[in-house]
DNA sequence: ATAATATTTTAGGTTTGTCTAAATTTATTT
DNA sequence: AAATAAATTTAGACAAACCTAAAATATTAT
């Protein structure tokens, strides 16, 4: 596989991105995306194209490629691995790791990703939750649902809390429950509605139905 | 502190190293060592003068200012704490280790290198044996030594070895000794110049006079 | 000391990635 | 279906970092 500047990595990756929602993606939405004046959008576009990265009609929006979709997802495979690496030996706060791993997934060693993966235990879900690709570019759907909603022993993160009065951020953080925190659920009482989940190391805990419906975590499927 | 090109700082990294040897280095010598044309350093030297970053007159060669010494130290920490973690956590060997840190090294977050060089456990020298320096930019100076001069309980790297011979190789793959590996010396024999030399994790073990000629080390003083 | 040689700098050009302003195409309104 | 508005592209410019070829300066050798 060829090499990418900087430059074009970031703007495959952001079309990558607008494409899940949309499904082609224009000019603006990119140069908005990307804080770019849209002529240098279209600038870029072409070169892109040249390069066969990706679909491309003046006037018409674009798509990427298949091949540029596997380069998407190698970038976003670096891009996630650091993140994952950041927060669990770094100890980087999930809101913290993003931005530098913006920086480290351009280094564009094989086998230093292939290594860090392994040295990492080949972790699945990156500290938002969204699901990282496997090297060859193979990646799981990432789902959002309430906590209520996960099955059982579904390793998944934290990525969302609807409620955000003091009493429910004050008892978040007696569970030591954030943004960010893996867990799965063990059991679930039809008798109250409540339901054990473990995070970390630490032994598995309650939390009641009116607490996890508040919830929301990501998982890979 | 500001922030620098990838460019200037291979720039300043390259005169940081040419100075060790001559004080002031030129426009040669530089163009040789970045495999650039002189023309180009021509260029970058005025525009790092610019910058405060260093000393330099037309036709008088160039040093670095005391700002561009401390910018120097700094890329050079990233680099040697990248080199140590892809050694040490990544399993990368001793010669894989410098390609990979070169583009590592121009990620530029301070707190991302000050926790990466927590989490490594603050180690004083790279998988060449070469100071790292501190989060300030002082450094120990580097020293290389035949093995029998090493000093007792100093932690020293294997840099060098003398003789080729398929004999010594064998030896020291046997005792698993190669350049990289980490090492210090716990004891000498007077009787016949033996050592006891501690490797890694695993128990002392001795070596002859013999073989510690041809080892060659390096530490930091 | 001067000619020959080597080094360094200047002048001007190229590529990449950005921009502004003007022109073109597409979409929306009336 | 024009007219207007919005989106997009083109044309031309700029900065960074490199280059080649020619000019300027320094070094050396006779």
């Amino acid at each position: 596989m060829l090499n990418f500047s900087t430059s074009e990595e970031n703007y495959i990756k952001a079309i990558y991105h607008l494409q899940r929602a949309d499904g082609t993606v224009t000019t603006n939405e990119l140069a908005r995306e990307l804080k770019a004046k849209p002529a240098s959008i279209t600038d870029m576009m072409k070169k892109l194209k040249t390069k066969k990265l990706l679909h491309y009609q003046p006037y018409q929006g674009f798509r990427l490629s298949q091949e540029g979709n596997k380069v998407a997802l190698g970038i976003i495979r670096r891009h996630r691995l650091w993140e994952y690496f950041l927060a669990e030996k770094l100890k980087f706060t999930w809101d913290e790791v993003h931005e530098v791993a913006e920086h480290l997934e351009h280094v564009s060693s094989k086998k230093l990703i292939d290594k860090l993966d392994e040295f990492l235990g080949f972790p699945r879900v990156d500290p938002h939750g969204d699901p990282i690709p496997d090297p060859d570019g193979k990646i799981e759907s990432s789902r959002q649902v309430c906590l209520l909603d996960l099955p059982f022993n579904k390793m998944a993160v934290v990525s969302h809390v609807s409620d955000q009065s003091t009493e429910i951020l004050e008892l978040l953080k007696h569970k030591k429950i954030g943004i960010g925190t893996k867990l799965e659920v063990k059991k679930k009482f039809d008798f109250d509605g409540s339901m054990e989940i473990k995070t970390g190391r630490q032994p598995a805990f309650t939390v009641s139905e009116q607490l996890a419906k508040n919830i929301f975590v990501k998982y890979g499927t």
